[in-house]
DNA sequence: TACATAAGAATAG
DNA sequence: CTATTCTTATGTA
């Protein structure tokens, strides 16, 4: 497993990958929570090489993103090593939606014809490709922000990112 | 409008 | 089984 980190406005990026694809994308407010994001990864015995050269597709994407342009990172393939059935379900229904739109957790919930609103919330949260599957653009259904585990202050920032307004 | 409460589905412990 | 969660709908003032 390689990773490498990536810096942006608002603090720092940590990816990783196997060679099927991008596996983790998270947000660290400052380098110190290299362990905690690793951490996974430590309990498994996984080792982690960093290795900036495999990540130059990612790195231009996300430096394209962070630039205010549009970016579809639907190009990249991914390689997910975390998730239930339905939090996938939920991820892949989220990667779906366009750069600049955003849905409701409501909306996403009559696609999967579900009804708990709050477990779509929940498996967005544990969402490990931060930006790749943008969970960033679910909002509560009264336009409300809703709730983001990488902090609120950056979910609205990614949305202004969007909107052209950053 | 603002706040409390119930309903709802899935997951972690 | 219980508690928790990036919700929504309804009731009450």
């Amino acid at each position: 497993m390689f990773y490498t980190i990536l810096d942006f406005p608002k603090g720092s990026i940590f990816l990783a990958k196997s060679g099927k694809g991008l596996s983790s994308a998270e947000f660290m407010k400052s380098r110190r929570d290299l362990g905690r994001v690793t951490k996974f990864f430590r309990e498994r015995d996984i080792p982690l090489v960093e290795d900036r050269v495999k990540f130059q597709l990612e790195e231009r994407l996300f430096r394209q993103y962070f630039e205010g342009r549009e970016v579809d990172f639907k190009a990249l393939s991914l390689d997910r090593l975390t998730g239930t059935a339905f939090q996938r379900k939920v991820w892949l229904e989220t990667r779906k939606i366009p750069y600049g739109k955003t849905e409701t957790y409501k909306s996403l919930a009559r696609r999967l014809h579900h009804r708990g609103y709050r477990s779509i919330g929940q498996a967005l949260s544990r969402n490990p490709l931060l930006i790749v599957i943008p969970c960033h653009r679910v909002l509560s259904s009264d336009g409300g922000l809703g709730g983001f585990s990488a902090g609120l202050e950056l979910k609205k920032y990614l949305l202004d990112l969007e909107r052209g307004k950053a």
